[in-house]
Formats: C-alpha cells, structure tokens, sequence
DNA sequence: CCATTAATTTAGT
DNA sequence: ACTAAATTAATGG
C-alpha cells in the first residue's frame, strides 16, 4: 500500500475543473440543504481528488486539517493493534463523511481510513465545515443524525460480536454487508478473506472455514468474493442465537 | 502499445 | 505453515 502524494494530485486536478458544489450530483443530505451561498463557501474551500483502490486516505494520529466527503466508492475504518493484527471498525459507504469525529473531538484522527474501491473525495476546510455548523442548524441537525446513526450502528455490532461466538459474527457479516453496505442480497465483497476476518475478529482460517460451513447447509451461495443469500432467515436465526 | 514472464498476494487446507 | 491459484508488476519487443 503506497501513500500517494496528496499534493500533487490537489495541484494536478487543480487546473483542470472549477466544480462549483451546487452542480454537485452526489451531495450528502446535510449539504442538500445548504442555502446557495453557504454551498458557494464551501465551493471555494473544497477540492476533489481521487484515490485508486488500496491508497490510504488517513494515516491514524495525523491531524484533521480537512474533513473528506466520500462521494463515491468504499472505505474502510481501521487501526492496527500492537501485535500486528488489524481490527476494522467499519465499512464507510459513499455519501458520507469522514473524520467527524475528530471535528467536534480531538482534531487528531483516531483511525486510519484506506480505499477499497476506487474513491472519489471531496477535502473541505474544517473551519468552513465548523463554521457551517455553528451557523445553520438543520445542517447541523443533518450532521448529526449521520454521526449518531454512524455510532448506533457500531455500537450495536461492538456489542453483539463481543457475546457471539464464530458463527454468529459471520452471520452477523453477511448481515451487515447484505443491509447496511449494499442493500442487497447478492453481493461482492470488496476485500479478501483477511480483511473480512479482521472486521469481525477472528483468524482468517476460521472465517473461510465457517464460510464454507454455511455454503455446503445453502444458507449462502459463494463464487470467489461474490456472496448471495440463498437462506435469509436461518441467517438471521443465527446471528441471534450466536 | 501489447504479450509474456516474474513476483507478490490471496485462498484453501 | 504450505501449496495452488490469481492478481499485479516488470520486461522486452
């Protein structure tokens, strides 16, 4: 995994396009509802960039100069524990923002974000993002129902994947991709099997073991990294009883 | 630019 | 931990 240079790229793309955010397809619910002139601020501090799959995006203990607006592709949320071992917090989908916790926290990042898929951002300026909040309510409202629905989520999966054994939190995987990430029942998974075992915590031996446990009783349907619920209440029945 | 091969990464046991 | 398969990078034309 290769950190690219931000700045060159910010120079680079610089030239090229004068996006204004107002003709912005892929606004998030929160700048939807910005007035023109609010949108025009952030226009001016704003700049896109692309990252290619596998990038790092935030190194975790850097500083928050900017928050970035994923407007498209996936990212995960991680930190790497002592000992080596990866721990994904979450999946972050597109139309969302990141580092907002370190916005109304720390201004250090906590995590480490790293493109799964190829990834369009947007850096905004975290004193027009601040500004913004303090100024307008229902934009800051928007904000944080997408933080506390961000952290409920979480919290709720922290939680039950403490309790659940191996089968459980797989099922609870499939679960989440299947209703959270892509709202569908088939599905490909953007990352390797190693990568899968660090979001729930367990050896990757151990995930594709019960992987294929699930296959051969046709509760899924696996082909490499494409998933497809073929049993979805027996799932379901698992991840409840762990 | 494309094709072939070498090197690295990934998956399954 | 080891092997096979797959993906990615390097090389040469």
């Amino acid at each position: 995994m290769q950190v690219r240079s931000i700045y060159n790229q910010v120079i680079s793309d610089f030239s090229k396009t004068f996006n204004t955010c107002s003709d912005c397809k892929d606004k998030s619910c929160a700048a939807a509802i910005l007035r023109p002139e609010e949108l025009e601020q952030i226009s001016q501090n704003s700049k896109e960039t692309s990252f290619r799959k596998g990038d790092i995006l935030v190194q975790a203990g850097s500083m928050t100069s900017n928050i970035i607006y994923l407007k498209s592709g996936l990212v995960k949320e991680f930190v790497v524990n002592p000992g080596d071992r990866e721990q994904i917090l979450q999946i972050v989908k597109k139309y969302t923002y990141l580092g907002l916790q370190s916005l109304f926290g720390d201004r250090v990042n906590h995590y480490s974000y790293a493109a799964l898929t190829d990834v369009k951002v947007c850096y905004i300026d975290i004193n027009i993002f601040n500004r913004l909040v303090r100024e307008n309510g229902n934009f800051a409202y928007e904000i944080l129902v997408s933080v506390s629905r961000d952290s409920l989520n979480n919290f709720h999966r922290f939680m039950s994947q403490s309790q659940k054994k191996i089968y459980g939190r797989v099922a609870d995987a499939i679960l989440y991709f299947t209703r959270i990430i892509f709202e569908q029942e088939s599905f490909e998974l953007p990352f390797t099997r190693q990568e899968f075992a660090d979001l729930i915590g367990v050896s990757r031996e151990s995930a594709t073991r019960v992987l294929l446990k699930f296959q051969q009783e046709g509760l899924l349907s696996i082909h490499g990294r494409t998933i497809t619920i073929q049993n979805m209440g027996m799932l379901e029945k698992i991840s409840r009883t762990g």
